[in-house]
RNA sequence: GGGUGGUUAGUUCAGAGGAAGAACGCUUCCUUGACGCGGAAGAGGUCGCAGGUUCGAGUCCUGCACCACCCA
């Protein structure tokens, strides 16, 4: 069937192309893993967006990339499953529901545990789907009849088999530990939950007075008001100049308690005196101090940030900011405030929130973390799993050698409920995968599940293979675990990547996935975090509405270099956006040509031109440039190679130079050859296009007709183009020559002040002796296409330099002396200006030529080849000073 | 305090031992029948600083300065 023939546009307009290609894609079920396929397979699960969230730049960023590479895999013939879905996120889908309900004046407290939730599933049916739809806006090749949600039945499942087994195994305890609390969420969080922000604070200098009179001790503190939980002062055991302290008894101001002064190793002597004050209930070093001492714990501050009534009459009730007010002032009061100075120091604030973090004494559970991470620890080391850049190995390395045990309970509704009952009677926990009726240990009826839920990010551990089907033994997991690739950010490689790995050891027995690939932050191009405070957000939707998903795609792929941020800037998606115009124009002139061209024929060697070979054999080099770049996961690099390729060769040299031809100028026989070449290399550079691309390329496909009613990942990645005349990899092309040529002409012209349109008279190109045979051939064989880019009426090969004649104008390619005869008015003066700079560049070049062959070190030293390249060097440098003299002398006369 | 990156053209970044690169921006010229959303030609860099290794150092080593991020 011959190519349809198809029209385009004067210019590129995305919107009605992008959605009826998407449908295509999906209908015929391009999107669709295997699960009993006899190709290899290459499996990805997405990194779960929030249920409750909208399309950021990051997830545009990270499905970009995705996207790249699996379609790039089933192009090159494997099994794709891209596994899409979402994730519950706990506090923020909790806090979205809440405020909607607070809208309407009713609090979850009022609507019950059961009302609430239920209200929150109808919230997730209702909004659940608009990052999944936002995903298929990007092009996302995501299989969704996959899709997946952590509080899925069978996610849940998963959940709960997890969690019975670490119990079981004693990798999940519960305990009254100091955790960090948000007093606006009302609920733990984990250390990683916690931001830390430096914020200037006062450091207070207060005098605690020995029990016996015999004066005080000085102590720092940056939180006044936790003095009424204070339990100690402690003092590092060797700190010289507080000996002899230790034992004795200090009264606690305003309190007026009796607290032993103690020795720990944790306090930090450079730290304010020396000494510090120990309140065990409000922080966690103190709590540490206060455990290996055997100190009470005195809870002064309530779970919503409250003085409480521990903390006696005049501050219960009180906020922190006004406790501290009041304990400074009757500090100042009795005389015991020292001094005070200003303090940097690190603040927690809650990630989800950004409210101050309360270090809060209560009962959560944990997850035992250190034997779990010793395999993930080894998983990398022995290159199970490869992480991508390499750099961060050190950071999770880091991360995890010195992990910390992972608070898991959260105090909300909406997650997975703890599935741990408390027998009322004989106060034993069942802890099952299966909601008990009775108590395991007494056979009692009367439990009662634990009222706390999971960290959502407990669930997103388990995404690789809970996705797939486990605890059941399914197909899925059997073909696709462990999961080829996983693309994900750096914020969360402790939250999730490191997380996902321990979990898939201990539960699977292998890695998650093979090798991970970490990408950059997207930033605007002040390099600042997008955020909504700060204004500076790029909506992807926008972008795409504006300028195309294409656009947006192939600015974030060619971006993306391994390791480093990302600055997006509207400018940069807009010279994509050019580039998806120009693509789209150089396709409506070959489209213009190449009809009635069998797709996939073949040209007639013997008339192919130096453009032609030329071509061929750059769709090839770059072929197999962005194939390896792909593997390698070198996005930004396989981008740029497409961008230039296209742009700068296919366009600006390829397509002018076959004009003549494709008008008929070069008769029949070139006519119908370039044709044939046209096709083969569009077809080419169209399909490696298209997994950066796909909107376009699939439209631009389609109206070549190269599938002949295939898509183009039905047809795959493009073959090699073969030619029995093929150049040798790493033999010069005599297209180097020609444009050389091309280039030192137009220079001339350019420098002699031509109007573009006016014909230069004669170039001329004396050759010297070692280029003659093959440059040659390709100028002599190649005069009217030099006479057409160069605008020259003629173009000669001369054996010797003669005479200069008046008006004309010459410098020194590699192969020859180059003139050009333009008028007989050229101003001499600025022409021996130019001939004279040059001659002072080349005298530059020689002298140094000359400095490293006279050195005997370099000679002797040097490898051969540098030292004869060098020789080169130096003699073609030589040519051209005597060539450019030569002609100042004529110019001269 | 510990760690990890970074410092190359006006800007954003490539380059990881043999004569400094791209994109965008900038300057000049040009409506040539795919595209003025275009073409041609240019200008612009003691590669953070100081030492060292080497015949030769953006490139390797050491120290320093500054910036960014992560962890305490």
């Amino acid at each position: 069937m011959a190519p349809s023939k198809g029209t385009l546009d004067k210019t590129y307009d995305p919107a009605p192309i992008e959605g009826k290609w998407y449908q295509a894609w999906n209908k015929r079920g391009l999107f669709k893993g295997i699960a009993n396929s006899e190709k290899p397979h290459f499996s990805v699960v997405i990194p779960p967006p929030n249920v409750t969230g909208s399309l950021h730049m990051g997830h545009a960023l990270n499905n970009t990339l995705q996207d790249i590479s699996c379609r790039f895999m089933r192009m090159t013939g494997f099994n794709v499953l891209w596994l899409p879905g979402t994730d519950h996120a706990g506090i923020a889908t909790q806090n979205v529901v809440e405020r909607s309900l607070a809208s309407e004046g009713v609090s979850r407290h009022e609507l019950g545990r059961e009302k609430f939730i239920e209200k929150v599933w109808e919230w997730k049916k209702e909004y659940g789907d608009r990052i999944i739809n936002q995903l298929k806006r990007l092009g996302a090749s995501c299989d969704w009849e996959r899709e997946r949600f952590t509080m899925d039945e069978g996610l849940s499942r998963a959940v709960r088999a997890v969690f019975v087994r670490l119990y079981k195994e004693n990798l999940i305890y519960k305990g009254s530990y100091i955790v960090n609390w948000c007093p606006r969420c009302l609920t733990a969080l984990s250390d990683l939950e916690v931001e830390h922000r430096d914020e200037r604070g006062t450091l207070f200098y207060v005098r605690y007075p020995f029990v016996d009179g015999s004066g005080y001790v000085t102590v720092a503190t940056t939180r006044p008001e936790t003095i009424l939980g204070d339990v100690a002062v402690a003092v590092h055991p060797r700190d010289e100049r507080h000996w002899g302290i230790a034992g004795k008894e200090a009264v606690v101001p305003v309190t007026d308690r009796i607290v032993p002064i103690i020795e720990d190793t944790m306090v930090d002597p450079g730290f304010g005196t020396g000494l510090v004050k120990i309140t065990p209930a409000h922080d966690p070093n103190d709590f540490l101090v206060g455990q290996r001492h055997g100190l009470e714990t005195i809870q002064v501050i309530d779970e919503k940030g409250f003085m409480s009534p521990e903390a006696g009459p005049l501050f219960e009730g009180l906020d922190s900011v006004e406790a501290r007010k009041k304990m400074v002032s009757l500090l100042k009061e009795k005389g015991l405030l020292e001094r005070t100075e200003e303090h940097d120091h690190a603040i927690g604030h809650c990630y989800r929130c950004g409210t101050v973090i309360e270090p809060y004494l209560s009962e959560q559970w944990f997850v035992k973390m250190a034997p779990l991470a010793a395999p993930g620890i080894e998983a990398v080391r022995d290159g199970r799993i490869r992480i991508i850049p390499e750099q961060w190995v050190g950071t999770y390395n880091n991360w995890m050698e010195n992990i910390r045990d992972w608070c898991i309970s959260r105090q909300l509704w909406w997650g997975h409920r703890i599935p741990a009952w408390y027998c009322d009677d004989c106060g034993h926990v069942t802890v099952s995968e299966v909601d008990p009726d009775r108590c395991e240990c007494c056979g009692g009826g009367n439990i009662h599940q634990d009222e706390d839920v999971l960290d959502t990010w407990f669930s997103s551990a388990l995404w690789p293979f809970s996705t797939l089907g486990w605890p059941d033994d399914t197909e899925d997991l059997r073909t696709f675990y462990p999961t080829s690739l996983l693309v994900t950010g750096f914020d969360i490689l402790f939250f999730w990547v490191a997380r996902m790995i321990m979990m898939g050891l201990k539960f699977m027995g292998k890695e998650p996935f093979s090798e991970t690939y970490i990408h950059a932050l997207v930033r605007d191009e002040q390099g600042q975090k997008m955020s909504k405070s700060k204004g500076n957000v790029i909506d992807p939707l926008e972008i795409i509405d504006k300028y195309g998903a294409d656009s947006l795609r192939m600015t974030l792929a060619s971006l993306t270099v391994q390791g480093r941020d990302i600055f997006l800037s509207p400018e940069r998606i807009e010279s994509n956006r050019l580039f998806m115009n120009k693509i789209w124009n150089a396709s409506k002139l070959a489209l213009a040509n190449i009809e009635g061209v069998v797709p996939g024929s073949l040209p007639d060697e013997r008339h192919l031109r130096i453009h032609d070979r030329w071509i061929i054999r750059r769709v090839n080099e770059v072929n197999a440039q962005v194939r390896s770049d792909l593997e390698g996961y070198f996005y930004g690099e396989a981008a740029k190679a497409l961008y230039q390729f296209v742009w700068s060769e296919l366009c600006d040299w390829y397509l002018e130079m076959a004009k003549p031809a494709l008008r008929g100028l070069e008769g029949d026989r070139r006519q119908e050859t370039t044709r044939t070449v046209m096709a083969l290399v569009f077809d080419s550079t169209i399909r490696m296009l298209h997994p950066f691309i796909p909107f376009l390329t699939e439209e631009l496909w389609d109206t070549f007709g190269f599938g002949e009613g295939a898509l183009i990942e039905e047809k795959g990645w493009p073959g090699i183009l073969s030619l029995r005349e093929a150049l040798a990899p790493g033999i010069p092309d005599p297209m180097e020559v020609f444009q050389e040529l091309v280039r030192s002409i137009r220079n001339l012209r350019a420098e002699a002040g031509l109007h573009p349109r006016q014909e230069a008279l004669e170039a001329r190109v004396v050759l010297s002796d070692g280029a003659a045979g093959e440059a040659g051939e390709v100028i002599g064989s190649n005069a009217d296409l030099l006479r057409l880019l160069c605008r020259v009426r003629e173009v000669s090969l001369s054996e010797d330099q003669g005479r200069r004649t008046l008006g004309t104008m010459m410098s020194v390619a590699s192969f020859g002396e180059v003139s050009l005869f333009v008028n007989q008015n050229l101003d001499r003066g600025a022409e021996m200006a130019r001939l004279s700079a040059e001659l002072e560049r080349a005298r530059k070049d020689l002298s140094r030529s000359m400095g490293k062959l006279g050195d005997p070190s370099f000679l002797s030293r040097a490898p051969g080849d540098i030292v004869e390249q060098e020789r080169q060097r130096l003699s073609e440098t030589e040519d051209k000073i005597r060539v450019i003299e030569r002609n100042m002398r004529n110019l001269s006369e």
